[in-house]
DNA sequence: CTTGCCCACTCGTCTATACGAGTAAGCGTG
DNA sequence: CACGCTTACTCGTATAGACGAGTGGGCAAG
C-alpha cells in the first residue's frame, strides 16, 4: 500500500478531550477547506488512513461518516470517497411567473435551463384526479377532490426537483389543464385563458432532511437537504386556484426574492 | 433488563437484501411515522433493541444514526434515544420590514415572540469595523470597510438564528447604527433618517447542513440543516445599503413570500 | 430528613476481525 | 484483437468485546 504523501494531514494529539474520529474529521475538514483536496478528488482510502494514524478501521469510517452527514463527501463503493462537488444552481428569481415570461411555447425551466448550457428533462409525469390532502383542501379552500399534476425535473441527466401541482376540479376538470403537455405558458397560461386572472402568489419555504422516498426520488447523497416550496396561486377574485408542492435538492439551488421596502 | 413490549416492532427478514441495520431503522421510522413513539418519547434502549433483534450493539448504533441523519431522533447521553420534538416555528413574512412594521420601541423578533408567547433574547452583540469579505464587498458596490453589527437569536432560550449586517463605514461610521442599541425601529429606522430612504431589499436563500462553527453556536442537533439567507437593502438611488447574513436553525422557520403575478 | 455515595442503566468511543460486493486493471486465452 | 478471468483495492456490513462517562434512583450514614 502506498503510504499518505507527509505533511498532508497531521498527527493526532492523544492529550485532547476531542475524540480521535472527530480530530481526524477535523483534520480532513481542514485540508478539503484548504483546497488540498479538490471538488470531486478522491480522498485518501480507508486503509491509508488507518495506517497513517495508526487507529482501528471503524474510527476512519466515524470520520468519513461525519463528513458525510455534514455533506462534504461522498463514498462510493469500491472506487473511494470523494469531496462532494457543487452542482451548478438554479437560481429561482421572484419575477419567474411574471406573464411576460409566459408568452413562449415551451416551459420556464426548459428555456432557462436551455439558456444556462444544460440539458433538462421532464419526467414522471402523472395527471390524475385525487383525494385532497388535509393540508391541500385547507390551502384551496375547502375542496374534496382535486386534479394532481406531478412532474420531475433533471438537469444533465440528475434529478433536481419533484413537484406536485393541486388544481379545483371544477376549474381543471375537461381543460388542457388537465392534459399531460396543458400547452404554450404552463397552466398558469391556460388558468388565466379559463378566466381566473392571477393576482399573486403565495410561497411558503421550508428546509429539511428527505425522507428516503425523497432520497431515491431525488438520487441526494447523504449530507443534502431539501428545500420545500410549497406555492399558492390567487386569481383576483381572491380565490386559491391553484397549490404547488415543489421539493428541492438544496445543493441545485437558491431561491431569490425581492421584497418592496413599503 | 425489561424486554420490549411485543407486537411494537417487527422481525427482520433474512432474506431481504435490505442490510439488517436499514431494516431496523425502517421499523423504528415506521413507528415513529405512525405516531407508536411519540414526540419528545423515548425509545427502547439499544440493548433492549440488541435483545429484541439479536443483533450487535453496533449494528443498532448504525440504525439510530441512520435516523439522526434524517433528523428523526436525537441522543442524549446517559439518558437515552428521543423522538425529536417539532420546535415552534417562527414564521417570517415578506412584508416584516415594512415601514409600518417600524413604529415601535422595541425589535421586530421582541415583538413577534412576546405576542407568540415566547420567551425571546438577543445576545452575543457585536458591533465593529472590519475588512469586508469579497462578498459582501461585491454585493455593497466596492467596499473595502465595512460595519459589521453580529447578533444571535434565541427563542426560550433556544438559539435560532445568528445574523450579521454589514453597512459601508461611509453611512454608519459616527451613527446610532454603530451603537450596540441602534434605537427605535432598528438599523432601517435610522437609515431612513440619515436620508437614505429605503426602496426594496433583495434575498437570496439557501439550504445546506451546517458547518461545526454553526452547529456550536446554534446548538443544532444532528439532522438539522440551515437556512442561510441573504438580505441586500437597496435605497431609493439604487444604492445597496446594508447587506444582512443571516443563518437559522431550518427547524425553527418557515419563510413566506408573496408574489405579484404582475 | 438530608447528604453523599454507589450502582445500574444509558450512550460514546475504540479495537480487532471477518466476509461481502463493486471497480478497474492486468493478463492470458481463444 | 477481443473477451473473460483473476486479482488487488475499494467501501459496506456485521460481530464481539472493552472501557469511559453522563444520569438518576436507591440506600446508608450523618
Amino acid at each position: 500500500m502506498p503510504s499518505l504523501p507527509s505533511g498532508l494531514l497531521g498527527d493526532l494529539d492523544p492529550t485532547s478531550d476531542r475524540a480521535v474520529f472527530r480530530q481526524i474529521a477535523d483534520q480532513l475538514r481542514e485540508a478539503i477547506d484548504r483546497g488540498r483536496f479538490k471538488e470531486g478528488e478522491k480522498l485518501p482510502s480507508e486503509a491509508e488512513l488507518v495506517e497513517h494514524y495508526g487507529v482501528s478501521r471503524m474510527t476512519v469510517r466515524n470520520s468519513f461518516s461525519v463528513l458525510q452527514g455534514e455533506g462534504l463527501v461522498h463514498a462510493e463503493h469500491g472506487k473511494g470517497v470523494f469531496v462532494r462537488p457543487r452542482p451548478p444552481v438554479r437560481r429561482l428569481a421572484s419575477d419567474r411567473f411574471a406573464r411576460r415570461h409566459r408568452e413562449q411555447g415551451k416551459s420556464a425551466f426548459i428555456v432557462e435551463a436551455d439558456a444556462a448550457g444544460s440539458h433538462p428533462q421532464v419526467d414522471s409525469l402523472e395527471v390524475k384526479e385525487e383525494k385532497a390532502s388535509q393540508d391541500v383542501s385547507n390551502r384551496l379552500g375547502s375542496v374534496r377532490r382535486v386534479l394532481a399534476r406531478r412532474r420531475r425535473y433533471l438537469l444533465d441527466g440528475r434529478p433536481v426537483e419533484f413537484a406536485t401541482s393541486y388544481l379545483p376540479l371544477d376549474i381543471a376538470r375537461g381543460t388542457p389543464i388537465a392534459e399531460p403537455n396543458p400547452g404554450p405558458g404552463g397552466i398558469y397560461a391556460r388558468l388565466e385563458e379559463l378566466g381566473h386572472r392571477l393576482d399573486h402568489f403565495e410561497e411558503e419555504i421550508r428546509a429539511r432532511m428527505p425522507s428516503p422516498d425523497e432520497v431515491r426520488t431525488l438520487r441526494l447523497a447523504s449530507g443534502v437537504p431539501v428545500i420545500h416550496l410549497i406555492r399558492t396561486a390567487f386569481d383576483q377574485e381572491g380565490r386559491a386556484v391553484e397549490v404547488c408542492d415543489t421539493v428541492m435538492a438544496a445543493d441545485a439551488y437558491v431561491l431569490s426574492y425581492q421584497l418592496p421596502a413599503t
